[in-house]
DNA sequence: ATACAATATACTGTATACACAACCTATGGG
DNA sequence: CCCATAGGTTGTGTATACAGTATATTGTAT
C-alpha cells in the first residue's frame, strides 16, 4: 500500500508568476499610461515583494515585447503605431486563416461546443451587463472564440504564436477604445465564421474570417486616427 | 553535460546576456542530449557565475520553449516528436508565405542582394570547407536567408515570429541530422525562390517555397524514422 | 533481503547586500 | 553669470544567504 497520492499539486504558485500577472494584467487593463515607465525598485515595494520575482516577471514581459527597453535603457509599456497594428493584424491573419482550414477539417464535437459556448458567452455578458463589462473583459471574451477555433486545429505552435499576437492586440485596442466595443458587429461575424467550420466548408470561413479581420482592423485604425486627430 | 567554456565571459554585455548566447548556443549545437536536465547550481558552477544570471538566462530560454519543465518540475531541453516537426512546418509555411508575397510586393534592390549574398555565402561555406563546418553552422547559413527574405516583407512581427520558430527547427533537426545536410540541394532550392522573388513573380514564389518546406519537412521526418528505426 | 523511518543532500524560490553606472544638483571658481 | 565638478540619488546587475521542499541515502527492524 503505497502512497500512490494522485498528485495534490499546485503548491501556492511563485511570487514569480503571481507579480507576472498581476503586472501583465494591469499592463493589459490599461492601467499602466501607453509608455510609462516601470521600474523595478518601485514595483517591488509597491507589491510588498523582493526585487527578484519583480526582475522576472519584468523579463518574462519584456521577451513577449510587451515592455520594451528605451534609448536609455529604461523599461516601458511598449506603445503601437498604425503600422504595427497593420503588421500585427496582418500576421495574425495568416495563423488565423490556418487554424480555421484545420479546424474545418479536424475539429471534433466537443471542441465544436466549445466554440459555440464562446459565442454564447460573450453575447450573454453583453445583454446582461452591458456597461459593467471594462473594455479588457470584453476583449477577453472575444479572444476566447478565435482561441477555442486555434485549438481545433490540434496544433500546439498554431494556439502559442496566436497567443503572443493576441496579447499584443489587447494592448493595441486598449491603448485606442475609449467607449466600449461594437460587439453586436463582432458577435455576428463570430456566428458566421462557426458556422461554416460546422459545415466543414473551408472556403466560405476563410472569407468569414478574412472579412472578420479586416473589419476589425479597420475599426482599431479607425479609431487610433481619431484619437489622433483630437489631440491636435 | 560538456559546457566547453571554461570561462570566456567578459563584463562586456550582461552576464545574464552571456550566459543566455552560451546555453543557447549550447543547446542548438547539441551539446546537450535531447531531454537532458539543467541544473541551476550545475551550469552556475561550471561557467564561474552566480545562479542568479544562469536564473534568468534559463527563464528566458524557458519562455522560448528551448527547455521545458518535466513533469517533477525539473528544467530540460526540449525534445521533439514527429508531430511537432509537422506542427512546426506547417507554422512556418503560412508564416513564410506571407514573407515571400510581401518580399515580392516591397523588397528594395538592396534588401535583394542581401538575399543574395546569403545564397553565395552559402554555397562558398560549402564548396570550400565541406566538412569543416558543424550542422549548426549549416543551419545557421540556410536560416540567413530564410531571414533576409522575412526582412524583405517590413514587417518586424513577422520576422520576430520567424525567429522563434527558427530556433526550434534548428534545435529539431540537430537532434535528428547525422551526416551533413544535403546542401546542394538546399541551395538550388534557395536560387529558385530567390529568382521568382527578383522577378515578382508572386505564385511562383509561392510555389518554389511550399516546394522547399515540403522537400525540407520531408527529409527531417525521414531522419526522425531512420532515428528511430537504429534504436530498435 | 525488503520495507520503512530517519537523516542527509541537492535544488529552487526569495530576500538582501553591495558594486557600479547614469543622472541630477548644488556649490565654488572662473 | 556660467560651468565644472564633487557628492548624492536612483536604478540595475550580481552575489550570496537562507528557507522550504523534493530526492537520495543510510540505518534498522522484520
Amino acid at each position: 500500500m503505497l502512497l500512490t497520492s494522485p498528485r495534490p499539486i499546485q503548491r501556492s504558485q511563485s511570487l514569480r508568476e503571481q507579480t507576472y500577472q498581476v503586472l501583465r494584467g494591469a499592463i493589459l487593463a490599461g492601467e499602466f499610461l501607453a509608455g510609462s515607465r516601470l521600474v523595478e525598485t518601485q514595483i517591488a515595494e509597491k507589491l510588498q515583494v523582493s526585487r527578484t520575482p519583480i526582475r522576472e516577471a519584468l523579463q518574462q514581459l519584456q521577451q513577449e515585447q510587451l515592455v520594451v527597453i528605451d534609448e536609455n535603457g529604461n523599461l516601458r509599456v511598449v506603445s503601437f503605431s498604425i503600422a504595427d497594428a497593420k503588421y500585427l493584424y496582418r500576421c495574425r491573419l495568416v495563423l488565423e486563416q490556418e487554424s480555421v482550414l484545420e479546424a474545418c477539417k479536424n475539429s471534433t464535437d466537443m471542441q465544436l461546443a466549445k466554440i459555440e459556448m464562446a459565442i454564447q458567452q460573450a453575447e450573454k455578458a453583453i445583454t446582461q451587463q452591458p456597461n459593467k463589462l471594462t473594455s479588457y473583459q470584453l476583449l477577453h471574451i472575444d479572444y476566447q472564440f478565435h482561441r477555442a477555433i486555434a485549438e481545433c486545429s490540434g496544433n500546439p505552435w498554431l494556439a502559442m504564436l496566436l497567443d503572443q499576437l493576441f496579447d499584443k492586440m489587447a494592448l493595441l485596442r486598449m491603448q485606442t477604445v475609449q467607449q466600449n466595443l461594437k460587439v453586436l458587429e463582432i458577435s455576428s461575424e463570430h456566428r458566421r465564421i462557426y458556422k461554416a467550420i460546422v459545415e466543414r466548408n473551408h472556403e466560405l470561413a476563410l472569407v468569414a474570417l478574412t472579412d472578420h479581420l479586416m473589419f476589425s482592423q479597420a475599426r482599431v485604425i479607425r479609431e487610433i486616427e481619431q484619437m489622433q486627430n483630437q489631440n491636435k
